[in-house]
DNA sequence: TCTCAATATGACAGAAATATGAAATTCGAT
DNA sequence: ATCGAATTTCATATTTCTGTCATATTGAGA
């Protein structure tokens, strides 16, 4: 589950400031309002990858609010994830009517939470765990976490292979050092440019002795570039 | 939902007659006994794939009951639905601690019971009763509860077994510490991830005298994930 | 060819993640 | 109530990774 923007709407401060910190503390961007009536406002301009909607809410219901997603043909693809007190049993059968995609009863761990939020964005179909491969016979498989060559496997630190898992995703294009600290590292790693170049080595030197080094090419004054194509 | 075998346990007739009723019109067989004590005698000569369970019995209570079953390897594995009243939404907590697996208060309709039959039934797994085996001659057999490799028999703990269970019926696939519990330890388990750890540990010196700890592999800054592939 | 800036490379110390043994706790059985 | 097995937590040992630096190498333009 890379990287998300989540809207949340929950009434009480407490729980939404819960929920920020859980979500940011999980790498996502949140959003947070106490009403769907300023959601409303936020949707109109942009559209977030997930909705946690507190089931009671003041004004327009959760329910209410969800239906009403649902009718707009642009809203409607956001999965929604409705939060239910223990004793709101009744809301999931009214839910599941007005099309939420799943619930989470408070109290909830932080655990269950993002698991269901990944089961939900499985089944919506953000599917991001095909195998990728090159022509050249190197594939990596993001659900069993291995990268091989020609089914020999490689064995590769984290940083490297997210660093890979990027470059085969987003092949034939430069990136600078800037991009990919954001991309690979995320937004908020306080890291010099140059390390960037001492990964690259590093995976450099696991591609080599298979002769795929070759893949990852210096763009002299720019950046890097994953490609097939001769440099 | 093929046909099943369902046993109710409901002190009053009427409520018993009429989910036998309503079961038998969806296609299904039907037990309806009137107390644990019944219900006792009945399972102890024949598994039912179901057990809708009311809170307030005589004698032992449902709460009682579930907990009762679920100390039995054998019974264990029967998914239960407790059936409650408006009043009672506090057996919800009492019974989510004692392995039921949903419930349904009453009054109810149809559509809701074979629905939430349904969602118990795909999340139990179906066909869960198959042994799994690995080519290095491991062998996992759910019914007799029994692990081997090359028909040595191996002890391990409950956990350890379940922890197994799971991962031979997911191999090939890393799991997050948090997937880990969400699955084998249940999405309410309030546990440090770090137990993981520990369990991984008690599993692999099980595995190990037979040579098979390479099986659960660590993948670092993921989780665990079980092969028959090397690293 | 020479120079300078950019990149490559190896090494290292600190940080982070995992492994491991053992104590503390929980829960059911007697 | 007490015992004992199983589980969780805790403390510590190990292993592996990371970011930075110092130095070598490379490449483009003068």
């Amino acid at each position: 589950m890379s990287e998300l923007h989540v809207l949340v709407v929950e009434d009480e401060a407490a729980v939404r400031e819960l929920l920020s910190a859980t979500l940011e503390g999980a790498g996502h961007r949140v959003t947070a309002v106490p009403d769907a009536h300023k959601a409303k406002a936020l949707l109109s301009r942009d559209l977030p990858d997930m909705l946690l909607l507190d089931w009671m809410l003041p004004g327009m219901s959760g329910i209410e609010f969800a239906k009403w997603l649902k009718r707009d043909e642009r809203l409607a693809a956001v999965p929604i994830i409705m939060l239910t007190a223990r004793d709101e049993e009744n809301a999931k059968v009214a839910g599941l009517e007005s099309g939420v995609d799943d619930y989470v009863t408070k109290p909830f761990s932080t655990r269950e939470l993002l698991a269901r939020m990944r089961a939900v964005l499985r089944r919506a179909g953000a599917d991001d765990s095909k195998v990728i491969r090159t022509r050249g016979g190197l594939a990596l498989d993001p659900v069993q976490h291995r990268v091989s060559v020609d089914n020999a496997p490689l064995s590769l630190g984290p940083t490297e292979f997210k660093l890979l898992h990027f470059f085969m995703v987003h092949p034939d294009r430069v990136y600078s050092r800037a991009q990919l600290l954001d991309m690979v590292w995320g937004a908020h790693a306080y890291v010099e440019e140059r390390t960037v170049d001492v990964h690259i080595r590093r995976l450099r030197k696991v591609l080599e002795p298979a002769g795929m080094e070759s893949l990852i090419q210096t763009v002299r004054g720019v950046g890097y570039r994953f490609s097939e194509q001769a440099g």
